[in-house]
DNA sequence: TTGTAGGCGTTATCAG
DNA sequence: CTGATAACGCCTACAA
């Protein structure tokens, strides 16, 4: 379809070799021909095959971003960076969903790899993370965005989730709560275990004993948060205040507790975490820890190309700072 | 890092190329060979580089994505969609962000074009349709989400805007509404024109004159939304409904409604286009008129593939069916 | 400054 | 059923 080096080098003249360092810019080339082969290369219409020089140069400017979900609000900001950063530096990026699946993670890692990719960034769908492991061995390199992974070939970028956690629901204590529920995510992901792990640290610092009655565990989205709130305040003591592991739930939870027909705050207070960009709707204003979504894609991308280069173990780990941001549902 | 076929031919002490015929299960080879073949291969830990076959096949099993910007919540559901229906098919798929700019755009098709994708699926960016004319006479496939092309390489998968938008305004005209105000899109977006068409077509046939100083052009975002629609609800005569090119849009007016103090529907009535996740929100529950993504998403890539088998022309134009969905903000 | 030739890892076309 | 061998389009020593 688009013409060749070799069709090139016909028409001009000169050997492959020559046009081909003519095209790359070489500095061994007269001006001559190289302004010659120049122009007929964009006269004739010539786009140089990137798959046949991957295959030389073993470098495809190509990685794979593989997230659970591209629905969940949080994730197409983090996207949008990785993408932008990305394509600046003549990348593309290849977007998988793995559903929370971490079955499915490992096929799209393996799909990956098989297509060559420079590398990953990926958001880990679970804590199952040998096959992770497994392409680091291989010499893959990756950048994990939530989730700490500790491998040479390997960076994390994290916000501090028992950090963030513990500020959401110590805040939530300083209002005067006593009786706080909490609405996990999807079982045996880092994210939610630290989230919890937060909210426990704050009760205990508090000196408050944690009553498991009011710990449920949802699916990230606002479903779960529904229906697992909707137990929660049907408790003999119903919690005062609710902290959701993601602002997808804690939107589930704003919704199950109107629909039993309380009020916000003053009945129950809720927090959420991400920030996401429907949380500070005026309908909303969820109270909830915010995490820089779009600036960690970007640094995501530069972490990688960064360890491609020069190949030196880069900062193994990142751990970004979370910020309260306090609305009206609290 | 894997091994190669070659390495893999050199411990069977078979050719090459049975080698490759017994990976790729063709019929004219021994069980024993395949059997001891496939065996070394897991062993060995083979993993196929897709590159190379590539460029022997001219099919890389990879397809573009590029679409405005996946931080506007219509995109990933399209998006997971057509991710979801390629991975299926053992397709991989390039994510990219044109954020509204046609020249963007056009540098990603090019990109992937270079890159040697089998095909490209797009939600154009704006009317300027040259650059996606020409690769499709170049021969590469597409299939366009929201905005017609009349080629043979391509089809196209559009929701009847025009019929949409009619519905919306005739809904509020039902309702008592005279003075409807179109808060717009992105200009020289098709999307945007078709819904403004409809706006008007509706106001025609129930005898009512365009009123330009109700008419503003927004970004279909929700900052241009709130903006415009300040200005809107200061003019003498304020619409006492309006009809918003989109729901990111919608939300900027419901904000701006409130924040004039004026009550929804009551003061004025909002319809939005789309029917994103956060319509339905027990805090929004904004009517709007809605559209499959997902469904969208996953016959975009059918139909993509479907005409990279059968090369004949597929279907040229696929027109959806719009769907009023009324909730309380009208 | 330019040309020759070999190789990147596969698939595919021939003969045997 | 199996083996050479030639592509695919590009890059890069090495030699001239």
């Amino acid at each position: 379809m688009s013409p060749t080096i070799k069709d090139i080098a016909l028409r001009a003249g000169v050997s492959y070799a020559t046009v081909s360092r003519a095209l790359n810019n070489h500095p061994e080339v007269s001006k001559a021909t190289r302004e010659k082969v120049l122009h007929l290369a964009k006269e004739m219409g010539y786009r140089p095959n990137a798959i046949a020089r991957g295959l030389v140069t073993k470098e495809t400017r190509t990685i794979g971003l593989v997230l659970p979900d591209i629905t969940n609000p949080f994730f197409p900001e983090v996207a949008r960076g990785v993408e932008e950063a990305a394509s600046e530096s003549g990348y593309s990026v290849f977007l998988c969903n793995t559903d929370w699946s971490s079955e499915r993670e490992e096929e799209h890692l393996h799909a990956l790899m098989q297509k060559q990719v420079d590398g990953f960034i990926v958001a880990p769908s679970s804590d199952q993370l040998t096959h992770l492991l497994k392409i680091l061995d291989a010499g893959c390199k990756a950048v994990f965005i939530s989730g700490v992974i500790s491998h040479p070939n390997s960076v994390s970028i994290i916000i501090d989730n028992v950090r963030g956690a513990q500020m959401a629901v110590e805040h939530l204590l300083k209002k005067g709560h006593r009786q706080i529920g909490f609405v996990g995510g999807v079982q045996d992901v880092a994210t939610n275990n630290e989230r919890f792990l937060g909210y426990r640290k704050a009760l205990e610092s508090w000196g408050i004993g944690l009553e498991w009655d009011c710990i449920r565990k949802g699916d990230f989205r606002r479903e779960g948060g529904l229906a697992v709130t909707k137990e929660l305040l049907r408790l003999e003591e119903r919690p005062t205040a609710i902290f959701a592991a993601n602002d997808l739930t804690a939107l589930g939870v704003l919704q199950a507790v109107k629909e039993e027909g309380l009020a916000i705050p003053q009945d129950v207070a809720v927090v959420g975490f991400d920030d996401i960009q429907f949380a500070s709707l005026p309908e909303i204003e969820l109270t909830t820890i915010a995490q820089p979504k779009f600036q960690m894609g970007r640094l995501a991308f530069q972490k990688l190309l960064q360890m491609n280069k020069e190949d030196g173990p880069a900062k193994e780990r990142i751990i970004l700072r979370p910020k309260l941001v306090v609305r009206k549902t609290s």
